[in-house]
DNA sequence: CGATCCGTATGACATCTGTCATCCGGCACG
DNA sequence: CGTGCCGGATGACAGATGTCATACGGATCG
């Protein structure tokens, strides 16, 4: 061979990512040139083992793999994406592909998909699920507004108006407001369903 | 070698799956014989393949990795419970332990302890990660009863007490004495901090 | 310039949620 | 046998939440 494919993986739980490792070190145009645990490693990584091509997870401490693919996208951009995770949401393809993704997989996969996505980004196709694709422009774009967004996740684990009111420097009221229309927005019926539902979307 | 170790590996995510039988393929005493990606395929293919070492997710479709573990130590009780989680919630090590696990691992923890936890167990040890064990010990017992959990799971999602009565065959208020009580025993406010905190504990 | 949307805020109102006291029947434990 | 605890239920009450109308300043776009 003329040259091995130099890739860095990101992701946080070693057991995983050493397995990753293991399975992709026995593909022999393959070489596993780094590993990282947070995303905000990624950038640095990628700059220091002039890599071929970064796996990214995307549920990562530090920043996420979408953050961490828009900067690499920015400060490298003839590095090719790959972005790898848990959940297929819609929304979670969206963002990647916004932020300059070139391959967007689900753990579900088979296995044999991971080399063969490597190997096809380099030659420069796009690799994605069609349903996926499909389920993404299905559903249409992320309805709420930054603010509502915040409050949301603000709201997930349970805080009270008042708690939020405070933690956001916003009135009780208003926080009342935002919550309402994205509950509205949702079509839901209460808060807790709202972050169901937008979490379940990749909106959050 | 005298023998091979036969490994049943059971994980959902087909991606992960192939990844840590990639890692375990790697070691030359070790093989994994079987793999399946749910619960209630577990007992079925233990009592197919004759494994020595059984390797269970917890969260899997079908039935979770507790209750595989629960009827193969009642089956088979001499084959060996490696439990592996994403999650260290010290109701889960409690749940694992109680269901007849010889090993409890999180997908943290470095890959090489997995190849190491299995062939301790196959001598008769024990591999509990000793920090998880005493948070499990310091956390003390579930102090929910059995309907109060169900109530709770029931609620995680959003359901209004309407809808929760109405699933569950009970008056709403009812439903909430029951989640009132809840949330005096988990100290918290709302039902939704309930949610988060027995899920977290893993006493949901 | 006017229309529209966002962020922010208030007040009023209806409904939902959480708490508490109280009750019943059943079952277990001393 | 009494004393608890659990599952189940009711009613009353306070406080939290969700809805709606309305308002204002700023940004953006035609």
């Amino acid at each position: 061979m003329t040259s091995m494919i130099k890739v860095l993986l990101a992701e946080d739980q070693s057991m995983v990512r050493e397995a990753l490792a293991a399975l992709l070190g026995l593909e022999d145009d393959i070489e596993v040139v780094a590993q990282v645990a947070r995303g905000d490693q990624v950038l640095a990584a990628v700059g220091a083992h002039g890599v071929d091509v970064a796996l990214l997870d995307i549920e990562m401490p530090g920043c996420t793999g979408i953050e961490a693919a828009a900067r690499v996208h920015r400060e490298f951009p003839r590095v090719k994406l790959v972005v790898l995770t848990t959940f297929g949401r819609p929304g979670y393809l969206r963002s990647a592909m916004e932020a300059g993704a070139d391959a967007f997989l689900v753990k579900d996969a088979p296995a044999a998909q991971l080399a063969e996505a490597i190997r096809k980004v380099l030659s420069g196709e796009r690799v994605i699920d069609p349903t996926l694709a499909a389920a993404a422009l299905a559903e249409g774009a992320n309805p709420l507004t930054e603010r509502e967004r915040e409050v949301l996740r603000a709201a997930a684990d349970g805080s009270t108006n008042a708690e939020l009111a405070k933690a956001l420097h916003l009135s009780q009221g208003t926080v009342r407001n935002y919550l309402s229309t994205a509950i509205q927005k949702l079509a839901v019926r209460n808060r807790a369903e709202a972050v169901r539902i937008a979490r379940e979307k990749g909106w959050l």
